[in-house]
DNA sequence: GAGCACTGC
């Protein structure tokens, strides 16, 4: 096919960059000036360019100025990895012992001290922090990163920090870290803090925009990585792609098509390598592994590459432009993934990967004219999940009306009063729609939705804690079954020793209780011989760990129903409610609490079967209404053990068929 | 009889 590629136009520079800004300095001048204003201002929101130094540098400029005042500095980042690895730099930088002077704080994994002044925390450690001592007493400065980002967490703590602003009157500080231009919004919902910007060091990145539309981006996207393969100097190749499918495909296809190719017409051969979070860690690792000499790099990646993971060499950059997002539907408690145009935000992240070593190119499958019609930045998270554990703890945080919380974007109120029903019904709120004693404070404690909480409370109460444990370990991590298109049958196999009639949720701790009996050494040669995904047990087991501690703290006998499941399934009907289904003549299903209809996803070990009520964890539209991790139940048990939400579905029930 | 992006306590 020769250079036949997309046509690519360059940009003509109508964005709007940092560099316009005013008032942009180096981190390292700005030092003085840094800290006056944090001195003379109760709140900063600070503007950073990738590579600032904000989140390595400040926290240090701030301790060594005695900001601090003999308290702590906390700073939380979104993701673990980051928290870990910028608390490392800094004692390092420092000089210190890590979890002295500097520490960190994970699930999991905590690396702080009463020595500790500056702490590393991911947001939703400090979150469990304020659920303890909701006015963060011990900390003098509170740096909330990556706030761009809106996770849930951080959601929480901008409201949390503008109530104890006024409890304790000057008393901590805050400061807004965010790497775009959202500066307006934040200072404007903390009542005019003052905003600097300061200046990264990232490379330019040449932007390209297709002339016209293109009718595949996958093929766009295969034509494109041929083009730069052939027309651009050395450099990798990271194209963002939605999802497995799509990356296996273009996986087969880059290799057929550059066997088309003369090697004296383009820079040696390309070595294509996936990047996702479900692939093993081992095939992970690939994308950090030098480019071998003559040969170049092709990436192909999730969402995962535009802020989880940097892969070093990367210096052209494929964006198709869209992102598989979930989306909540809080009236039908349903969720959904789709295929979705990605934000201005988005894009700008994505070709930013292109310039972090060197100058770099973007290549986008789309005209800058959809560009400009982007969305500047995808919905908070507030607005796209279930509220029912920010809503438990809100109500632990001491506030008596969620909805009267000052939320930087409130959430929608169907999906808040959604949220406060269901707590409700699982008996975690009292009539007054306060925390339930002892229920309601002990499900806030505990790192688990309320639903799954509720589970494992049951699990205790009918005596079957330990299975209760890994039941919800078990639903708290990743598809243990691993599914590849080549490798199904193998699998199937594989999963017969561990099935159960009575459904998924027993057939997975089946699985976790096999795995348990192996020792540490064999585990992974187990799990890779039965197509388990040996990262998600081994997560599951850390979970069942933790949760095991906390029933131990709550005075809670830990015990066995050994063989007879019933009452483990009592306990998941307690929690997950709301989902049971009731059989209709035509094999579907009739979700009680919402009257959709549903069917049994075709992964579950119950599809195929027609018992005739169940509950699952999860409904996801695709191309029907499918539920996942089912199990059976009997009809008997909805009154009984929910009585006041089937007082008046008890007809309903009845007709089950 | 389908096909799940990504975090986190």
């Amino acid at each position: 096919m020769g250079k036949a590629g997309e046509q690519h136009t360059a940009a003509h520079g109508t964005e709007r960059h940092l560099q316009e800004l005013q008032e942009q300095l180096p981190i390292a001048n700005a030092r003085k000036q840094l800290i006056s204003l944090v001195k003379a201002h109760q709140t900063l929101v600070l503007v950073g360019e990738t590579g600032s130094g904000k989140s390595t540098q400040l926290p240090q400029y701030l301790y060594k100025a005695g900001l601090a005042e003999g308290k702590s500095i906390a700073v939380t980042q979104p993701r673990r990895v980051a928290a870990t690895a910028i608390a490392r730099r800094v004692a390092q930088e420092m000089g210190v012992q890590l979890g002295a002077e500097v520490g960190y704080a994970v699930r999991f994994d905590d690396r702080s001290s009463t020595a500790t002044r500056i702490k590393y925390m991911t947001d939703g450690m400090l979150v469990r922090e304020a659920l303890i001592d909701p006015r963060l007493s011990r900390y003098k400065v509170v740096v909330l990163d990556e706030a761009h980002e809106r996770t849930l967490p951080t959601e929480i703590l901008f409201g949390l920090m503008k109530q104890i602003q006024e409890q304790r009157k000057g008393g901590l500080k805050l400061i807004v870290m965010s790497a775009t231009l959202d500066a307006a919004k934040f200072a404007h919902f903390f009542d005019g803090a003052k905003v600097i910007y300061l200046q990264g060091r990232q490379y330019p990145v040449e932007m390209l925009y297709v002339s016209e539309p293109v009718d595949s981006y996958l093929d766009a996207a295969l034509r494109t990585v041929v083009q730069i393969h052939v027309d651009e100097p050395s450099g990798d190749i990271l194209v963002f792609l939605t999802g497995q499918d799509e990356i296996e495909t273009l996986q087969r296809l880059i290799p057929e098509r550059s066997l088309q190719l003369d090697d004296a017409e383009s820079h040696g051969k390309m070595l294509v390598v996936p990047i996702y979070a479900a692939l093993q860690p081992e095939q992970q690792a690939n994308v950090f592994k030098p480019t071998p000499p003559g040969m170049r790099k092709v990436i192909l990646a999730t969402n995962i590459a535009e802020t989880s993971i940097t892969v070093p060499g990367v210096r052209y950059v494929v964006d198709p432009g869209f992102v598989k997002a979930r989306s909540y539907n809080a009236r039908l408690g349903s969720d959904s993934l789709q295929v979705v145009p990605i934000s201005k935000a988005q894009a700008r992240q994505r070709s930013g990967r292109a310039g972090r070593e060197a100058p770099g190119k973007a290549f986008r499958l789309y005209t800058e004219a959809a560009y400009l019609g982007l969305q500047a930045a995808s919905a908070p998270e507030i607005q796209r999940v279930s509220l029912a554990s920010l809503a438990l703890q809100l109500k632990q945080l001491g506030v008596a009306d969620v909805r009267a919380f000052p939320f930087m974007d409130p959430p929608p109120p169907t999906a808040l009063a959604r949220a406060l029903e269901l707590l409700l019904a699982l008996g975690a709120l009292d009539q007054r729609g306060a925390l339930s004693q002892p229920l309601g404070a002990q499900l806030v404690r505990l790192p688990l939705e309320p639903v799954f909480g509720k589970v494992l409370l049951s699990g205790a109460a009918m005596s079957c804690s330990e299975e209760a444990l890994s039941v919800v370990s078990m639903a708290s991590t990743d598809p243990v079954f691993l599914s590849s298109r080549n490798k199904q049958e193998v699998s199937t196999e594989m999963r017969k020793q561990f099935m159960s009639p009575l459904g998924d949720h027993i057939t997975l701790l089946n699985v976790l209780t096999s795995y348990m009996k192996v020792t540490k050494s064999e585990r992974g040669r187990w799990c890779e011989e039965r197509l388990l995904n040996a990262r998600s047990l081994r997560k599951a087991l850390e979970i069942r760990g933790q949760l095991r501690e906390h029933l131990l703290s709550l005075k809670v006998a830990l015990k066995s129903c050994g063989d007879d499941l019933e009452p483990l399934r009592r306990a998941i009907l307690s929690g997950l409610f709301m989902h049971a289904a009731i059989l209709l003549p035509d094999n579907t299903y009739k979700v009680i609490a919402s009257g959709q209809i549903v069917s049994i996803h075709p992964s579950s070990v119950l599809s195929g079967h027609k018992p005739r009520c169940i509950v699952f964890d999860e409904l996801l539209r695709t191309t029907r209404n499918y539920v996942r991790n089912v199990t059976v139940v009997e009809p008997a048990w909805l009154p009984e053990i929910a009585p006041i939400f089937f007082q008046n579905k008890g007809s309903m029930v009845g007709r089950g068929h």
